[in-house]
DNA sequence: GTGAAAGCGCTAACAC
DNA sequence: GTGTTAGCGCTTTCAC
């Protein structure tokens, strides 16, 4: 037969039982399955058939239902860096947490699908096996967007500017500007007047980094206060420039990094350097998770609250998919600042 | 029609394909997806349907593909903390993305289940939707292990002690003993003489706690050591106990924890109290990953490498579904010990 | 109350 | 070379 198949050879189906019982396939769904509107069936071939599904030891095939039914009870969720979420910062596996508990709390399954070729973006988004999609930093593309709009399975988006104009998919994204007005607004009330932007090679210009140093940018401005160009440094993911940066003493007295991780090798790279944290040089990150807590000092970082947000754009498509129009089409959740360990009243000069 | 199915209406199927080029559905099948033994198709025909499929913007519904074949290039992982990862060690996130790497690599896509009823194990597992299963930390009852095999369909398990006798689950562990033993001669070899092992209040008795503890009493009662009653105590998980037990000054110099969290709790405690750690006591974990590198002082601990393991374990698992007899059963990994800085010279009498 | 039959969209034999 | 046909295992309409 199928050469590589894999046969779930022997395993019964629902005509077995029927034929065991000796009644309908249809009266064997309705029992089982509690499928087919007006099939009506005794108690007593109910029984029959229920104990032959046990004896049998009857495992119903998913594949074939959902066929039918044009439903999976499963939900899709696409994020480029998956197979390197460990590296990176926390904020992935907490969005993880957030979608599966919601789901499975709702029965549902949660499929990972890795980086999606563009162009082929349709036939793997909407191949019949997936009632909705949450996409994690979908691309801005309208034409990707579209097509998985084409789709016709319902999308919800984690942290994309949503477009212009509607396309139909729900946009869930936390509000970057406003997380950078509480960072300008701490750092400047303690005292800080020569701050510099930290960007990550490589994520210069995902959306989240442009919009975290617009945010900054606009609300220094607020407090007169210039972002110069020299203020927004790039460094590699492991902050190995951060040494002949600070022995450049360029007067800067506090740091305000674009992602917790980087702001966490930052703090690595200061105590090699011997630069004291945080009386030397204040340190500021975004995305606070727990992971904060465990550096030393502990890192002072704006929340967005990753896993709320996960969980609500979850929720958001379960109502997609069972039909429920959304109230909204974008939610924006505000971010607190947790002050912690890392930042402090400014030095005098900045680095020495 | 069906109340809440998705109705991938509109959708365009091989029939219609076929009718707008005037060919077999079994021409197009071949055409378009290279199945179908012996059907032959001269290259005008293909031609008209490769242009036919791509105007009505054919997408193939994969839930038919892979009900006749009985092939979903699927596979599901089982771990029962998702929802909660982010709270716990990173070890779920490397472990994650081995599996999700290597079966991305391969084009499979990866679902997750979360907790599965035990009664019902072949159902939610064996329904047709998985072409093979990742079991992390699967229960060790027979009867589950049985049920699954029943399904007929190929499992791994991850960090499982093997069964006396195989059932034709494969398993992927690491060696505890073995790691154990790495903290028993690095911590002798320091000169500590009473050391503690800590447990995790709830996770007293998985095979993972047994099995570090019982390799850690074997390789220190070769150094000539006893571990007492009084040397293993159990921590709620944020260690909060830790203060009362330094203030008893049991003369314990140093510390070896049943994992990395646990580890860092501590290392947190310590601090708190004002215990020196590494000059005072010290303290070693299970499980090093990135995070021991940002604790401070720098954590000692095993190193059980996950990532290779899982990317092994789903390896092994896609051989398995291709009908290649496994080379082993079971295979173990060594584990290594990363020295750190939170491990010194015992000090002459513990904590003071 | 119950069964027969027609699909869901695809693939694989086999006939021509 | 190409078409016909018989399913994969399930649900649902409709006739009895």
């Amino acid at each position: 037969m199928s050469p590589k198949g894999r046969q779930r050879t022997g395993a019964i189906t629902l005509r077995e039982i029927a034929e065991e019982v000796g009644v309908s396939t249809a009266a064997v769904s309705k029992v089982l399955h509690g499928r087919g509107g007006n099939v009506r069936v005794s108690d007593a071939t109910a029984v029959a058939i229920r104990d032959a599904a046990q004896r049998l030891r009857y495992t119903p095939n998913a594949l074939a239902r959902s066929l039918r039914m044009n439903r999976t009870f499963t939900v899709g969720l696409v994020f480029e860096n998956f197979g390197e979420i460990a590296a990176g910062p926390l904020y992935y596996v907490h969005m993880l947490d957030g979608v599966a508990s919601e789901l499975f709390r709702n029965h549902y399954r949660l499929t990972i699908l890795s980086e999606i070729d563009h162009g082929r973006a349709v036939e793997t988004v909407c191949d019949g096996r997936l009632d909705g999609l949450i996409w994690c930093k979908m691309p801005e593309q309208a034409e990707v967007q579209q097509a998985v709009m084409s789709g016709k399975i319902p999308c919800v988006a984690l942290n994309v500017p949503p477009p212009k104009e509607s396309l139909g998919i729900v946009y869930v994204s936390c509000d970057n500007e406003g997380g950078s007005r509480l960072v300008a607004d701490h750092l400047v009330g303690l005292g800080h007047r020569r701050i510099a932007f930290v960007l990550e090679k490589g994520e210069e210009s995902t959306p989240d980094a442009r919009a975290r140093l617009a945010g900054f940018r606009t609300h220094l401005a607020a407090h007169g206060i210039d972002l110069l160009e020299e203020d927004v440094i790039t460094f590699s993911n492991t902050a190995a420039e951060f040494r002949s940066w600070s022995a450049a003493r360029t007067g800067h007295t506090a740091l305000y990094a674009w992602n917790e991780r980087m702001a966490a090798e930052i703090l690595h790279r200061s105590h090699e350097c011997g630069v004291r944290v945080p009386q030397e040089l204040s340190v500021v990150g975004f995305d606070s998770t727990q992971f904060c807590e465990t550096t030393i000092p502990r890192l002072t970082a704006v929340r967005q609250p990753i896993k709320p947000m996960a969980q609500e754009a979850a929720r958001i498509l379960l109502d997609l998919i069972e039909g429920c129009a959304p109230s909204t089409y974008s939610s924006r959740f505000p971010c607190v600042l947790d002050v912690r360990d890392s930042t402090a009243v400014a030095s005098a000069a900045g680095i020495r």
